[in-house]
DNA sequence: TATGATTACGTGGATCGTAAGGATT
DNA sequence: AATCCTTACGATCCACGTAATCATA
């Protein structure tokens, strides 16, 4: 099996053609040709180093091989593009940590208000607060 | 980001990169030009839509987002690796299901060693055993 | 100044569409 | 006979190595 020719694109070609049954409506559903679809379903095989589907029989139907996979492949995808989103939201600033210094004085007034508005707003931003007195204060010994 | 240009070598390429720290020696572990792996570092990070290393420290570091993303990415090649040794086996016959249809005046004596011995040999088959005789009769009515 | 990341450039090979040829029902 | 999977072919684009250039420490 070759690993490194691995494509994301091609799980979801070979799971198109088989929610479809077949390469045609498989094609226009992906916006791609249907022979280069089939040449590339055929190289998905290739590289995984087992057949995915049964070509004598139409509709097409997954061999056992395909079923293992490909019901597994579903769930790769799901988790890749989650993976994307969740680090897509990190840069953005909408998850993380964030470390605010307060000043005592207010902290019993406005303080409670804001966080939870920003919570609201950041529900995965984890906060971290500190005095700002305390900061200041030197170190025993 | 443009999904469907993302291939699974380049995650690993990401995690090489991350564990040496740096691209010259991940080339070498990875037995790739250097050059070439900056180049598709930086089309990897184009495809995602984020960074993923800041270049202006050496060693080199991960930013917030590839963090996020690169110890995801790790768990993906594993359950993908994983989810094609399934198939392998599926496709060998070590995994699946095995109908089995036998004869009632064998089945005390010698069956229960055949079935244990076969139970070692493949662990992860679902052995379903039919009696013989009673595939023979005429359905009622 | 030494180490190492980026960019420039060339070639062999892959991608993808178009269209013809083979299977399956 | 109709559907549709596979193969042939060609143009464009990309992969990947070599080597020069730029940036960090």
């Amino acid at each position: 099996m070759r690993w490194n020719e691995l494509e994301f694109r091609h799980l979801e070609y070979a799971i198109a053609v088989n929610s479809h049954g077949q390469f045609l409506q498989a094609a226009l559903a992906l916006d791609i040709d249907q022979g280069f679809l089939s040449k590339q379903i055929q190289k998905l095989e290739a590289n995984l180093g087992f057949q995915l589907f049964d070509r004598t029989t139409r509709p097409l139907r997954l061999t056992a091989a395909g079923q293992t996979f490909l019901s597994r492949a579903e769930q790769i995808i799901e988790q890749t593009k989650n993976a994307i989103k969740l680090a897509e939201e990190t840069q953005d600033g909408k998850r993380g940590r964030l470390n605010v210094s307060i000043n005592t004085s207010i902290a019993n007034s406005k303080l409670p208000d804001i966080i939870r508005g920003f919570r609201e707003q950041f529900p995965d931003v984890q906060l971290i607060l500190h005095e700002l007195a305390s900061l200041c204060k030197k170190p025993p010994g």
